[in-house]
DNA sequence: TGCAATACCCACCAGAAGGTAAGTATGACG
DNA sequence: CGTCATACTTACCTTCTGGTGGGTATTGCA
């Protein structure tokens, strides 16, 4: 374990800070990768392709498969193919994506505090 | 305090945490903004737009501007003008973007993790 | 024969985001 | 009068992201 006081003073440890955390961020960046990452959670079972389509409200196929290769490519989920046809492919989280977890529900808290700070 | 257990199986409140996460996302995002909250977090104290330019390393003076006065719309910092020549103005974090320090932390723990994880 | 089901791929486009280089406003100071 | 410092603003360009509407492959089944 490093130390983790990103508060201290140090400048290039500052550095190292806003880097791993701008890499974190830039992993769940674009429209649709944490809804497919919450919709994941929440299944809390292997999803097919055509049941996180119809799960992510307003996704388009090209989308969706797009920003699943780049999770996958990023490491947080598993793409699982079955040779048959129809084709059958289950996407599941791996210990990576589960381990967002904390981060997750951190920012669900900061967004509803933030919600209601703002008087919605 | 609302219920926070996101993996429930109700599909109405996932999309509540799936769009108060990706509207806190949106807060975060864009190629700087994370880089000057952790300099901000790292002073403890307000810093001028030039030091601010010193310190977020290789952003240029449109887009300082341009993140911060989205930050300052999304609530996040304050932009303090004092009226003299040349002009002074100072940036600080609000109550709302220290908040956002547990997010953060639990961010950049599972970005260590993550790169450990990967053997770098 | 030809259609259905599933998970894709491809060409193309529009708008947003990021970046560069220059200009502006102000008043103190020499 | 001209220069300096600071915090911007503007015009313009390039790159990235999201989105649409098509097409494809495979095999079982009517």
């Amino acid at each position: 374990m490093t130390d983790r006081d990103w508060r201290c003073e140090d400048p290039e440890q500052q550095l190292v800070w806003a880097s791993a955390t701008s890499e974190a961020l830039r992993v769940l960046e674009g429209k649709w990768k944490i809804v497919i990452i919450i919709q994941l959670f929440a299944a809390k079972k292997p999803l097919r392709f055509s049941e996180l389509e119809r799960r992510v409200d307003g996704v388009n196929q090209k989308m969706l498969i797009q920003q699943l290769r780049q999770l996958e490519k990023d490491g947080i989920v598993t793409r699982m193919v079955y040779p048959q046809v129809p084709p059958k492919v289950e996407y599941t989280l791996t210990e990576m994506g589960i381990a967002l977890g904390p981060s997750l529900e951190a920012l669900i808290d900061w967004a509803f505090m933030r919600r209601e700070a703002l008087g919605h």
